[in-house]
DNA sequence: TTACCTCGAGATCA
DNA sequence: CTCGAGGTAA
């Protein structure tokens, strides 16, 4: 076909496809049969193979699955992706509807499901989608945007040209999931254990082709920049999202009381399993986004949005056995073994009873029937014993005087629960030290796994921390399961582990109550670990969150001879010792006026975002805060500010506009 | 805690 | 081809 006339007969076909998807998908009502459809979007592709310049970024060929990937990538949220507090019953509902009221007064709430899928992220330039992500950590997903082009109610193209970040939730019907796994059995193959792991599995596929296949499905449900959209309410946030070609769930309802909220709630439930999807709870948020704005975050979740939880599934199982094992602070830990046992969607064969007190609390005996349920539909639990059903032959189980791993004396620390090992050289500790070393948030050594571990243990190759630093490529390829390959590989990640930043190796010594939060509390402020280990208790103290229990755990722990020893053989084999991360640095030193100010952002801003704003502050060295306080030093108000300007002009603290806050930001 | 995907190792067969 | 480790999700 020429040229011309192929352009405009693709662009055309862009059009109907995205028309008639729109329909089948999102209206549910299709306007054409299904085989026009198939039929038009071979045409597509047929034409986009001859011209492969006519392949825009948003065509609907790409519905079909893109280029098979060897990786995902890393993406970094714009904004947070956050969890929700959790509610189990009306009783949490009331206190959560009392906390928003004496925070923001008068409130209405929006009531919508919590779809049971995975929580993604889906960013849109210009209109166009240029990239979608898992929730991750939170802060740091993966990049899963072939996968999820795969999905018909995701547009391509939305119906206005924004650049925004929309959330939402992928999940795989319930007919999808049945008819999935009917054709794996018939293929011989194992089937999903249930439509959320189909969907997360689906998901995690390298080559888009089979997630195209896998009929997976989305409810979107917020904007992460609402508030520059004009939209001031969540309820008019998911209409927008309507206009915008988006697919949101239609189950929805405003309600002006907390006893509205937990009618709907009750009646929402009974849906449930007349439901196509699966729901695993009800969301409540407060609908106004300025009240939302308001009441803020807490480290973790909203404070203007809870999650409704279902009462979990219980089961009643026998407790087969209670297995021990020795954590890295010594700690002794009891695990019920169970009779494998279905509860909400997988087996459970495993739950931690965390301490002796809670076994004789619960009484909980060997060979008890027990009722077991999933916490937060997670975590196992054994909830109680049957103790009417007991016939005699039970057991009771006492903990041993004995460490199980090395045959020290366990002693109970007054004031603590758990029974502890305190033998320094007891080879489970020293184990599992060895492997929050290497761990993730510590040194992040890849292809070091706890097995590994393990082997380079009982071979006497590793003994503590700076043995990894010693292994040869001899050594290593010698051990069971690894090959050139691995072997180089774990090398690698070894060499490239001395390279980082001191909080990491901070947090991977593992010095009592210093986790990864205040390891990097600690590297920024000392810099250097030798500035770190001459530190007097008063120097630590006085550093913000740091305590008198940390600051006592420390010197400690550079008091020993041992550790020092350890420390500068470390560093002699090469291992980094300061601080490399982004320096609170030009912030504080800063003559900026915001410089070491607290600083509150209230109301509706109209010039920039309030993320621009933030970010700006605190390039200049100013923190942000959420709520107005006594050690606040300045309030910028914009629009329609609410209580917490009240609250400063009480307080008697600065406020400024808008216009005053761009005009300094010039200077 | 369990389920799922991906990878490399090592066994087995050609 | 099967196994198990490692990573990720809820």
């Amino acid at each position: 076909m020429e040229k011309e006339a192929a352009k405009r007969r693709v662009e055309q076909l862009h059009a109907l496809i995205n028309k008639y998807n729109y329909e089948y998908h999102t209206l549910d009502d299709p306007s054409v049969p299904d085989s026009e459809y198939d039929k038009l979007m071979k045409e597509l592709i047929a034409l986009e193979e001859e011209h492969p310049d006519l392949k825009m970024p948003d065509s609907p060929s790409q519905r079909v699955g893109g280029a098979v990937l060897d990786a995902f990538q890393k993406v970094l949220h714009k904004t947070p992706m956050l969890s929700l507090g959790n509610a189990f019953n009306e009783e949490d509902l009331r206190d959560f509807d009392r906390r928003v009221r004496q925070a923001v007064g008068d409130v209405e709430y929006n009531v919508e499901f919590k779809i049971d899928g995975l929580a993604v992220s889906l960013r849109y330039e210009n209109g166009v989608f240029v990239r979608g992500a898992t929730r991750g950590d939170g802060t740091t997903g993966e990049d899963i945007t072939e996968n999820l082009k795969t999905i018909r109610n995701i547009p391509l193209r939305m119906k206005r040209d924004f650049s925004i970040e929309v959330r939402g939730e992928a999940f795989m019907p319930k007919r999808s999931f049945e008819l999935l796994n009917q054709a794996r059995l018939e293929r011989d193959e194992e089937p999903f254990a249930n439509p959320r792991n189909a969907a997360a599995g689906s998901l995690r596929q390298l080559d888009p082709k089979i997630a195209a296949k896998r009929n997976l499905d989305i409810f979107v449900y917020s904007i992460a920049e609402l508030d520059e959209m004009g939209v001031e309410t969540q309820s008019q946030g998911l209409d927008f999202l309507d206009e915008l070609g988006f697919k949101t769930n239609h189950e929805r309802k405003k309600c002006s009381t907390i006893e509205e909220v937990i009618e709907i709630v009750e009646e929402l439930k009974t849906k449930r399993a007349d439901l196509p999807y699966e729901i695993d709870g009800i969301v409540i948020k407060v609908n106004s986004l300025d009240q939302q704005e308001e009441l803020g975050f807490t480290a973790k979740s909203p404070r203007w949005a809870i999650a409704y939880k279902f009462p979990a599934e219980e089961v009643v199982t026998t407790l087969l056995d209670i297995e021990l094992s020795v954590g890295r602070t010594g700690a002794v830990t009891p695990t019920a073994i169970l009779e494998p046992v279905k509860v909400a969607g997988t087996t459970v064969q495993r739950a931690s009873l965390h301490n002796e007190d809670l076994i004789k609390e619960k009484d909980i005996r060997l060979l008890d029937k027990v009722v077991v349920k999933k916490a937060g539909d997670i975590i196992p639990e054994v909830v109680n014993v049957l103790v009417e059903q007991r016939t005699g032959e039970e057991k009771e189980f006492n903990m041993p005087k004995e460490c199980p791993e090395c045959g020290s004396e366990l002693v109970r620390i007054e004031g603590e629960v758990a029974l502890r090992c305190i033998n320094p050289e007891c080879p489970a500790q020293i184990r599992e030290g060895l492997i929050h070393f290497v761990s993730r948030n510590a040194m992040n050594i890849d292809g070091l796994g706890e097995r590994v571990i393990t082997q380079l243990f009982h071979e006497d190759l590793v003994h503590n921390v700076a043995d990894l630093y010693k292994l040869t490529r001899e050594q290593l390829i010698n051990l069971e399961r690894m090959g050139e390959k691995s072997t180089d590989n774990l090398l690698k990640s070894i060499e490239k582990s001395k390279e980082n930043s001191l909080e990491r190796l901070l947090f991977g010594l593992g010095i009592r109550f210093i986790g990864a939060k205040a390891a990097k509390t600690l590297a920024l402020h000392f810099e250097t670990l030798d500035k770190l280990k001459k530190a007097t208790k008063e120097e630590l103290i006085e550093v913000d969150e740091i305590g008198d229990k940390m600051a006592d755990a420390l010197v400690t722990y550079f008091e020993k001879e041992e550790i020092l020893k350890l420390l500068d053989e470390l560093e002699e084999l090469g291992v980094n010792t300061v601080y490399k991360g982004p320096k609170k640095a030009a912030a504080e030193a800063s003559d900026s006026y915001f410089a070491g100010k607290t600083i509150v952002l209230t109301g509706k801003l109209s010039e920039m975002s309030r993320n621009d704003a933030k970010a700006e502050i605190e390039a200049l060295g100013g923190k942000i805060t959420g709520s107005v306080s006594k050690k606040t030093d300045l309030v910028i108000a914009g629009e329609a500010a609410g209580s917490k300007l009240a609250k400063a002009e009480e307080l008697n603290i600065e406020v400024w506009d808008e216009a005053r806050l761009i005009s300094e930001l010039k200077k």
